[in-house]
RNA sequence: GCCGGUGUAGCUCAGCUGGUAGAGCAGUUGAUUUGUAAUCAUCAGGUCGGGGGUUCAAGUCCCUUCACCGGCUCCA
């Protein structure tokens, strides 16, 4: 038998395990290998490989490889359940897989226990793992027919396991135990040999997970955790969790002073304070201003309407849960009167679009507002500016002819990359969602429709030459969309453009333009939204700049900051011409050293100190300081207005 | 909505097994007049999330409710 490894090639003649072969190969690289390839097929290391004409090519999968660390959760996770068995005998096991794409966790396992798990009980299984690990027990692998598979987790009264195997195993498949411990897990694997080879892991939380994540199945209970090849690995990634938490939005609105949410006045409504206030009315004036070049019409329209607008729109069927209740006042309005708030503001634009009979000479047709809209969210779903029940997108529609739409999604992505390169984002992941699953059952419109919007969207993708993942499944009911996601400065990806396709409202509410050919014509509807929500976006800019906003964005955008109390008079005259000259500028008069000052200044990040002593004051001059950079050494006001004019006009991310 | 956790001053937190609330920062006032990340002192600030119960006595124990946090589900 022929065995390939690298470049290296060997001939065997008796059956050997993987391991053994990569021994004969290169000693060295086994201490960093925990499975293997064979012919691309993930393998243990135990695995043994029986005499075969063909030539069989191994490759190793190593700790600091992806793959590796997958492998490396993995286990860990069946370590979790081993240490868990071992505590609380009779627990119930669910699913346990690494978590490679999800950066708060590395693997996790779902557990139905004799008692409910509180925190209290992570360290203790914690400790148990260690223990365990020390012990080098074995994974040891078996494969076996699908019946007697069924019979072992019958006879351990694992039903949930053996619904998963009813499921999935044809007629034969492997089996996992830990030597040692209670362990006995249906799974593919690979795993690592022995508990020994986990070394750095950590419990991180507990929480609820319903079996295969229906909230109709029983609610489980999931172990959260991470795992790394080494222990300074681990540390490190602990680390920078901690350095996520401090950009956390929730945690710097309050610092910065940016928002609240005030539980007197409602879960889910955002209240905009003064600083937060400043930097929302930057963000939509720049978009106003890219609004207008982009020949969008601004609209405005009621926060309430008719209920009845909302049976039309199909928001009352399809949304019935997340819709606020209707409001009535029959002795004022009438009986059959009732009001609702608006979920969305489609219909309101579709509003006037049939305020007058429309031409295709008109077409496309783009408005564009910030609508305020609100949903009832379930409370548990709430999260900061992330989650809200009110919020304002920057919403559009566009009504168009068929022929347009390529074009006009086309325009909408170009847009969205624009906004986003301006607030300092660069890389991004483009999701084109279309219809799936079972007869592409509960979608609107005929397939003709939906082949060709799919198509008009993957032109106007690929004529920027934008790579995107199609998935099916996950287009709204009336129409299938692009999503861009944006990665921020720590690597996360967050969800704010769509782009969709609409084959329901136009028919719903029977939306017509008269074509060149004198005829009445169906327009086509495209919704977008670039910023998504304006709360949660800014949510996402809070955390992106951990707080530390652009000069052009930032609330208070230049401090001045007397030295002593002489140049308080001098202080505030050039806090006044700074303010003349158009910008957020304060005055600190407080009766604190200037170290003190800078502090607070610094620390409410500040781009720009005007720092004045007596020296500034004889010469007229300002000594600037930058928040990153420290002092920048004197100049005159002009000069810096100058500066300061030239960060705000170009929106630059950086003082440079 | 569901599972687990938490709720004490504006913020961050202390308060052991029940004996009747405390610190730092922020704020106030005063002193100080200071050259690039914290000057000193002073005063003020809390029905311990709300309601109910157990007890001679509840921030502490029990029930209930609200909110928040970590997840799950959902997200037009």
């Amino acid at each position: 038998m022929q065995i390939k490894f690298g470049e290296q090639q060997k001939e065997f003649s008796e059956p050997v395990s993987v391991l053994d072969a990569i021994k004969a190969f290169d000693r060295d690289v086994l201490k960093k290998t925990i499975a293997a390839k064979v012919n691309g097929e993930e393998v243990d290391l135990s695995k043994k490989i029986e005499p075969t004409d063909e030539v069989l090519s191994i490759e190793p999968i190593q700790t600091d490889t992806r793959d590796g660390l997958e492998v490396l959760r993995h286990s860990t996770a069946h370590l979790l359940a081993a240490a868990v068995l071992e505590l609380f005998p009779g627990t119930q096991l669910g699913v346990g897989p690494a978590l490679m794409e999800d950066p708060r966790y590395g693997f996790y396992y779902d557990v139905i226990a004799p008692r409910q798990l509180t925190e209290a009980d992570l360290p203790v299984i914690e400790k148990k793992m260690r223990e365990m690990a020390k012990k080098n027990l074995v994974y040891r692998r078996d494969e076996i027919a699908k019946a007697a598979i069924l019979d072992i987790f019958k006879d351990r009264n694992e039903p949930l396991k053996c619904e998963l195997i009813a499921e999935k195993v044809s007629d034969s498949a492997s089996v996992y135990y830990i030597d040692g411990s209670p362990f006995i897990d249906f799974c593919l694997g690979p795993h690592v040999g022995h508990t020994g080879k986990l070394k750095a892991f950590k419990l991180l939380a507990l929480s609820g997970a319903y079996w295969k994540g229906d909230a109709d199945n029983p609610q489980m209970q999931r172990i959260y955790g991470t795992a790394f090849a080494t222990q300074e690995e681990l540390d490190a990634w602990l680390k920078q969790r901690e350095e996520a938490e401090k950009r956390d939005h929730r945690r710097l609105g309050k610092e910065l002073d940016l928002f609240s949410i005030q539980d007197d006045y409602g879960q889910g409504f955002i209240f905009w304070h003064p600083k937060g206030g400043a930097i929302r009315t930057d963000m939509e004036n720049y978009l106003r201003e890219e609004l207008q070049k982009r020949g969008y019409g601004m609209v405005f329209t009621p926060h309430i309407a008719k209920r009845q607008l909302w049976q039309t729109s199909g928001h009352e069927e399809n949304y019935a849960d997340s819709l606020f209740e209707p409001m009535g006042m029959p002795e004022k309005f009438g009986e059959d009167t009732e009001f609702r708030l608006k979920p969305m503001n489609c219909p309101f634009h579709i509003g006037i679009y049939k305020s007058h009979p429309r031409s295709y000479r008109e077409l496309p047709l783009r408005y564009a507002e910030l609508g305020t809209v609100y949903r009832a969210e379930l409370s548990g779903t709430l999260h900061g500016l992330m989650r809200v029940r009110g919020f304002t997108q920057d919403d559009a529609h566009i009504f168009c002819r068929p022929d347009q739409v390529e074009d006009e999604v086309g325009l909408c992505v170009d847009f969205a990359y624009d906004v986003f390169k301006t607030f300092g984002f660069e890389k991004f992941k483009v999701e084109l969602s279309v219809r799936g699953g079972a007869d592409n059952k509960g979608y609107l419109g005929s397939d003709e429709a939906w082949e060709s919007a799919e198509q008009a969207l993957v032109r106007a993708l690929n004529r920027r030459s934008i790579p995107y993942e199609r998935i099916e499944g996950e287009a709204a009911f009336y129409g299938p969309k692009i999503d861009i996601k944006v990665e921020d400065s720590i690597g996360r990806l967050w969800q704010l453009s769509t782009v969709q396709f609409d084959f329901n409202l136009p028919e719903r509410f029977q939306l017509e333009f008269i074509g060149d050919d004198n005829q009445k014509h169906r327009p086509v509807m495209v919704h977008r939204a670039l910023f998504g929500s304006v709360e949660r976006f800014f949510g996402v800019l809070i955390e992106h700049f951990a707080g530390a906003f652009p000069f052009w964005l930032a609330p208070v955008q230049m401090m001045v900051l007397p030295i002593t109390d002489r140049i308080n008079e001098y202080a505030e005259k050039i806090g006044r011409e700074l303010k003349d000259a158009g910008f957020r500028a304060e005055v600190n008069l407080k009766s604190e050293k200037i170290g003190a000052k800078i502090r607070d200044a610094q620390l409410q990040k500040v781009p720009f100190m005007i720092v004045l002593g007596d020296k500034e004051l004889e010469e007229g001059k300002i000594a600037v300081r930058e928040k990153v950079k420290g002092d920048i050494g004197q100049m005159t006001l002009d000069e810096f207005l100058e500066l300061a004019r030239r960060l705000k006009s170009t929106r630059a991310l950086t003082n440079g």
